[in-house]
DNA sequence: AGTACCACCTGACGGC
DNA sequence: TGCCGTCAGGTGGTAC
C-alpha cells in the first residue's frame, strides 16, 4: 500500500488522534524493524514524552517529540499505522506499539517487515543522508520540467526515483501516466510542453484525490486505472485493452491505445 | 546516469 | 493435500 497517499492518510490519522498523549510504554515486538537501533535507545527517546507534530516527505512519516528527537517511520510494502482509543490486543503482525498513558495505542503493523522505525535528531540531515528529493506535492511545474529534461530514462522510471521526486511508487506512477496519457516507457526528455503540463497536473491531482479518499481504491473514480489493473482488462476510457509489461523488474500496466 | 539483478521478508495463488 | 514457482504498491547494494 504505502505510497505518498497512504502515508499522508497515516499522517493525518496521527495528527488527529496521536498527538499530545503521554507515552507510558513502548512495545517492540520485533526488533528487526529498528534496523540495528537498540530497543533501549528508541524506548528512551519515546517513553515519558509526547508526539507533538507530524510531517511527511514522500513515503517517510515523521513525528516530532516533546524532546528534541523525531520518530521516523517508513512502511515498506505492507506497513500500516493504526491508532486505537483503548487498549488494543496486538495482532500477529504488529511490530511495534506506543501505549499512551490514557490507555490508547499507536500500533505499527507490517506483515512483510520491509518497513522500519527509527529516531533521529535532525530530520533535514536524515533526508539529506538518504538522498530524499522534494515531496511530489511540493514539486512545481518548472521543477518537473527541469527533472524531465535532465533525465535520460523513461517517464515512469523518473516518477519513481525517490532522489528526484519523493513519494511515488509503482502503482501511482502507472496511474499518473495513464491520466496524463503518456506511455510509461517514453523517454522523459522527449515530452513536449503540453505533455509536461498534463503530467504535472495529473501528478498533483491523482495524489491529492487519492489521499482525500483515504487511499482506498474502492473510493477512487471509476475512470482510474487503479480499479482495472489487470492484464487484458478493458481500458476504462473504452479505447483498448490494458497491457502488463515488465519495467525495471516490476509489473507496469498501461493502455497502448490512449498512452503515447 | 540509468538499468538489471539480488537481497531483505511473508503470504497468496495457480499449476501439477 | 502438498510442493513449487511466481508475484506482490519498497529500498539498498552491486555490477554492468
Amino acid at each position: 500500500m504505502p505510497e505518498l497517499p497512504d502515508v499522508e492518510v497515516y499522517r493525518r490519522r496521527l495528527a488527529h488522534a496521536g498527538l499530545h498523549r503521554p507515552i507510558e510504554r513502548v512495545r517492540v515486538r520485533d526488533s528487526t524493524v529498528l534496523r540495528g537501533f537498540s530497543s533501549q535507545r528508541v524506548t528512551r527517546a519515546l517513553r515519558g514524552h509526547r508526539l507533538v507534530d507530524t510531517s511527511r516527505r514522500g513515503k517517510h512519516l515523521f513525528a516530532a517529540m516533546s524532546d528534541p528527537a523525531t520518530l521516523v517511520m517508513h512502511f515498506g510494502m505492507t506497513g500500516v499505522l493504526q491508532v486505537h482509543d483503548r487498549l488494543h490486543e496486538p495482532g500477529p503482525h504488529e511490530r511495534m506499539a506506543l501505549e499512551f498513558r490514557d490507555g490508547g495505542v499507536l500500533s505499527i503493523v507490517d506483515q512483510r517487515k520491509l518497513g522500519f522505525v527509527t529516531v533521529v535528531d535532525d530530520v533535514t540531515a536524515y533526508c539529506h543522508d538518504h538522498d530524499l528529493g522534494p515531496d511530489a506535492l511540493a514539486l512545481g511545474l518548472g521543477d518537473l520540467r527541469a527533472l524531465l529534461r535532465g533525465y535520460r530514462g523513461g517517464v515512469k522510471s523518473l516518477l519513481m526515483e525517490q532522489s528526484s521526486i519523493a513519494g511515488i511508487g509503482n502503482i501511482y506512477s502507472d496511474e499518473i501516466v495513464f491520466q496524463a496519457r503518456i506511455d510509461p516507457r517514453r523517454p522523459a526528455a522527449s515530452l513536449d510542453d503540453a505533455a509536461v503540463r498534463r503530467l504535472h497536473r495529473q501528478m498533483s491531482r491523482v495524489l491529492r484525490l487519492a489521499a482525500d479518499r483515504g487511499a482506498d481504491p474502492s473510493r477512487f473514480p471509476e475512470g482510474w486505472l487503479l480499479r482495472h489493473r489487470q492484464h487484458h482488462a478493458p481500458c476504462p476510457r473504452g479505447n483498448g485493452q490494458i497491457q502488463k509489461i515488465r519495467l525495471g523488474g516490476r509489473g507496469a500496466y498501461y493502455c497502448p491505445a490512449c498512452q503515447r
